[in-house]
DNA sequence: CGCGTTCTGAAACAAACTCTTCAGAATCTG
DNA sequence: CAGATTCTGAAGAGTTTGTTTCAGAACGCG
């Protein structure tokens, strides 16, 4: 019963799609993804639901199935259930879909568990209460914010830094540098905010940084694993991020989860004001490029 | 999106059939046995081709559905389907309290479900094939790397720069102005890696840069969204990340987790030369410490 | 900014599917 | 074995699905 118009080459649809993605329009690479991304359960409907589960339109369906080399989408949706036959009948191939073809030894399906439990330790014991704490002190214009990081977590520093700038005013990216550190101190005035980023190896320099700012009654928000950075102890909010991974080094992944919905939330709560500045900045941006674009 | 007429008891389908296998008539028990044989496959097909497989007639196949307690045969099929996702499906999906006091609308567990999609969406799409060339290039210390980022994504390049730097030689983070780019091109000799970072809102100057990489024999990696940078499409291996986020940002949290596990792997592959490499690293840091306390 | 190209989905049509009806076959019962 | 009962699939009615067409939208390019 293998259906006729299947294009000789043994490709599996998935691996059709992924191989011509950038030849697919706008609307296919959408259906594209959303079949890959529930594989192979969508395709198994009918083009109607298809298309709705994927927001287009039927014709783009068909489309995508004739630019794949079937003749139709009933075709394309032939070889779905040839291929989930011949993947259910070898009891080899239990569920290792992370990564679909890869073995679960790999390392990519390894760090993928690694960072999932990773998500849900540290999801478990954050305090939805200090995390609304830090959103107010960091969406208040009145407080002026000071970011670090440390050789590792400056790029995660960075990542805070670059969005609250746009956000809104007042944001300083310490320099790694430490000795130009007590500058920024000088600057620091009570009620200012300092994030600082501290996962191990910690670094002595950040403690003494963040004891600098604390004694002139600055905000102290720090970031580190959940063993907990000295600079945690003394610290008014801190989070603690599972940095655990199959690697010799830590993850970052998890803090970066905590600063981007810091990010958000700090965006809701200003955004009243921040919409207009956010689009402000769009018009320089856009400004910039095309000044560029006449050189 | 449990379809309306199926019954309120969880049976799958293949226990009603058992279940009932002796109300069954002779026909129905024939359609019973095809099915239950190559469970769930041969009941994804149209009425018409499963009636064929089992060799009894359409009307039976809808009999049966209805004496199964289904109101026809499409809702039996959907049953099928349903059954097949859950079957499928990672164990991601369902990780039902995540921040455990926060109500499911805090922008902490929307933005943790809105993660945890992203990643399995990701995962399912990845190519284990193109994570392993991609190991391969940055592993290969004969090939020099070069690693840019845009304005968001800075930090994402940054953070892999860190750590490549670490762990081999030959490793350039090119600065953020672009002003400076040429500088670096024509240093880039064929064999050499490209990794860009690029994320909509796409910046054409990295278009540009990859490019030109690409003019001299320079092998490109691109990281970007999952509708793709402009520069993926003449990339030798890209990488196309969710990132779709309640915020009015973009997350680049799967990003970095694919960074992170090209690093472990990277790692691994070199550790042979890289384990000595780390370990002087250490003492060098340890020394600038110890530098530092007597001043 | 205007032009040509490509892309997209509404609509109409053709094909296939699903279900119902019903007559004959098979089976049971006394 | 006759008659009642149950089962079965051919045939066709009524849906839904799959495909094609086509006009407008979106896009890219000079």
């Amino acid at each position: 019963m293998k259906n006729t118009a299947v294009p000789s080459d043994d490709l599996t649809v998935a691996e059709r799609m992924r191989q011509r993605f950038d030849d697919l329009t706008r609307a296919e690479r959408q259906l594209a993804s959303t079949m890959l991304g529930n594989y192979p359960v969508t395709g198994l409907g009918s083009i109607t639901t298809v298309a709705e589960a994927a927001e287009v339109s039927t014709p783009t369906v068909v489309r995508m199935a004739k630019k794949l080399g079937f003749a139709g989408f009933p075709q394309l949706q032939a070889a779905l259930r040839a291929e989930l036959e011949a993947t259910i009948s070898n009891p080899i191939v239990k569920h290792d879909h992370w990564a679909q073809d890869a073995p679960d030894t790999h390392i990519l399906n390894r760090f993928a568990a690694a960072a999932m439990e990773n998500m849900r330790l540290t999801l478990n014991q954050l305090e939805p209460d200090q995390f609304d704490a830090v959103t107010g002190l960091l969406a208040d214009e009145k407080r002026k914010i000071y970011v670090v990081g440390g050789r590792i977590t400056r790029a995660l520093a960075d990542y805070l830094f670059t969005h609250l700038q746009a956000i809104r005013n007042d944001v300083t990216l310490i320099a790694s540098n430490s000795n130009t550190w007590p500058h920024y101190v000088l600057n620091m005035a009570k009620g200012d905010v300092l994030v600082a980023f501290d996962i191990r190896r910690y670094e002595h320099d950040i403690l003494r940084l963040a004891e600098m700012a604390r004694e002139r009654g600055v905000k102290l928000v720090v970031f580190t694993d959940h063993w907990g950075s000295p600079a945690a102890s003394g610290a008014d909010h801190s989070f603690h991020a599972r940095i655990e991974a199959p690697s010799a080094w830590d993850s970052s992944m998890v803090s970066l989860f905590i600063v981007e919905a810091l990010i958000a939330a700090v965006q809701n709560e200003t955004w009243k004001d921040s919409k207009e500045r956010m689009h402000e900045l769009e018009r320089l941006f856009d400004q910039t490029k095309l000044f560029r674009k006449f050189i």
